[in-house]
DNA sequence: ATACAGCACTGAATCGATTCAGAAGGGCAG
DNA sequence: CTGCCCTTCTGAATCGATTCAGTGCTGTAT
């Protein structure tokens, strides 16, 4: 077995605590009997305290839990949530703060036990969707939470995320400002269990995930303002944040009969499968939302929004909570990067 | 102040253990009592067992290390990187487990507390370079541990890697092939603390890092059975494995003159800021190594290991311990992909 | 009627540390 | 010489659970 702290002073004939002060409050001993404790720990094996007891103890962890409410292994697949990662680590990293990465399981009651039983100080939540379950089961812990949705985010909670509405709305006003009337929008599960393809939704105010339920009402304000009704805009719903599901998805609306001019899609990832899927309509235009590496190559019309930042200001909202309770509050500007992939509608 | 377990057991007025065994052990008591604790419990706000508490009583956390030897931060900058902590990731969600990614600091004192301070079960290392002082840490600690490199596996770690000499060896037997017989090799931190740009290195065998002495051994292999000594080869030093990095480091080799008809990367990373850099030299051939999503785009001739594969395997290693150690013991199989970055000597 | 098994629950020990009030000893001023 | 402060170290309480050897009790086979 492997020595303890109890060990340790044991050996050396002194007192836990001592011991305890060696390696946390140098200054409690004095150097000569720190320096004779650290050896003889050294000459038993003991490699420090035990980070779980001391965890207990001090109440607590040194470590922020990160969830995403998909799959986790799958949010590596998502570059903009990997740039988030990378902001939310770099914060982290200056204060010497773990990121604990928690798989959530699909089924809900899983998933709660999986956030019971993170050994964490505080949860930042990338939201995509239906996460209100697990928001829950943190808040119940009582733990500080950051969320990337002011919508989902409760009246204690702290969040950092943009005005998707808005920002949607600058998109749409472009793509509707070069001339097109027939479009159609593409979401990940616009409605829970839809099946992919064109959908029916009375209203986009009715579509049960914040974030594309903010950018569904963008685009349709900016349509609206166009003279283009709710009515005569085709929402498309793909299964799942994919290229490849974009691409199934949409590719029956494009092979209809009086397919759309335009494609307004709620992530780069899904623009890039209309991409895929246009091959054959060339005169089609395209916009993504994020702004990811690979929408500069693709030539992708979308909205930017800080990816590396939005992760920092995460992380700086746990581990910097703001003094007033105000400035937990953040709203990021993005804007409207134009490129190829949109242009006049072609009179055919 | 949040209840704990034993609040629960007093307003019930059963005991701690009951209580523990309702959340645990659901099979200990009746399904009746079980249901009135679950209840009290709702009620006084109690979020379940301390998952702190618990690990420590326990003796186990449910959660394994990984790190990666440069930032983290960085990391995630690194696309082979990303891809296989996905494939980690996709393991871990298999078992239950948390990730906990750790911060190490560049400082060897604070990075052995880090790796102290870590409340897992078991590290995975992603091994870049000079890791041997982590994995003592490691080692002391008695955590079962998992590395991406042989050369740097203890007798008793696991590791999953491949023959990194045999793979070098054969994208440098295709650009000899080729012709090539003035080649240049491009490193990320061949020697510690080297400046970027052309570097004296008496034998690849002099390199420290053992990813990268395996490579530069294995490119020396094949120019030697072509009839290239290895004395006639320059080797490049970048500062850092990133695109920018190598385009500093090279090109002032490629302006120079007698100039190398070839150069061959250590990673596709390097080879894509070579690419940046040739732009000026249309007839040079470059070679990569890994191939990452970029390198498909970029035509970019490579070896191919699997990445995701690698996390999973690593995972594994970790989550599921071979009963026969030798089976701890991985070598994936690597593929040489040829793309248009490479062709045959131009001769001028 | 007797013994034995099984169920439901309890008590006490334990996991490995931190923390803080206080004790012992030494040095210095009055 | 006495009193007081300071430094250094100790003891005991505590963090919040899990675990396992029992203790009654009921029910069943003999």
């Amino acid at each position: 077995m492997k020595p303890t702290l109890q060990d340790v002073a044991n050996a050396v004939g002194v007192s836990r605590s001592t011991v305890s002060n060696a390696y946390s409050r140098p200054d409690q001993l004095s150097a000569a009997l720190r320096a004779k404790i650290l050896d003889a720990a050294r000459r038993l094996g003991y490699p420090g305290p035990d980070p779980t007891a001391r965890s207990l103890r001090r109440g607590f962890v040194g470590a922020i839990g990160v969830l995403f409410t998909s799959e986790l292994s799958y949010a590596f697949t998502d570059p903009f949530a990997v740039r988030f990662l990378a902001g939310v680590g770099q914060v982290a990293e200056q204060h010497g703060t773990s990121l604990l990465l928690v798989p959530l399981p699909r089924d809900r009651e899983r998933a709660r036990a999986a956030v019971d039983n993170a050994a964490v100080d505080g949860f930042c939540v990338y939201c995509v969707g239906d996460e209100e379950h697990v928001l829950g089961a943190i808040r119940d812990r009582g733990l500080p939470l950051v969320t990337t949705a002011p919508e989902a985010a409760g009246p204690a909670d702290r969040f950092v995320g943009i005005d998707e509405r808005a920002a949607a709305r600058s998109v749409a006003a472009h793509v509707a400002g070069l001339g097109h009337r027939r479009v159609a929008l593409l979401a990940d599960t616009v409605l829970p269990d839809a099946p992919a393809g064109p959908l029916r939704l009375a209203d986009p105010a009715d579509a049960p995930h914040p974030t594309t339920r903010g950018r569904l009402t963008g685009f349709a304000d900016a349509f609206a303002a166009a003279g283009v009704p709710w009515s005569a805009i085709t929402v498309v719903n793909a299964a799942g944040n994919s290229r490849a599901a974009a691409t199934a998805a949409i590719a029956p609306v494009l092979a209809g009969d009086d397919p759309p001019t335009a494609v307004l899609a709620c992530s780069d990832v899904l623009a890039l499968g209309v991409l895929d899927a246009a091959g054959p309509h060339p005169g089609l235009s395209v916009t993504g939302f994020d702004d990811v590496a690979e929408a500069a190559e693709a030539g992708l019309t979308t909205v930017r929004q800080p990816a590396e930042e939005k992760g920092r200001l995460a992380a700086a909202l746990l581990l910097e909570p703001p003094a007033d309770p105000a400035d937990g509050h953040l709203l990021l500007p993005t804007d409207l990067v134009v490129r190829t992939s949109t242009g006049p509608v072609h009179r055919s």
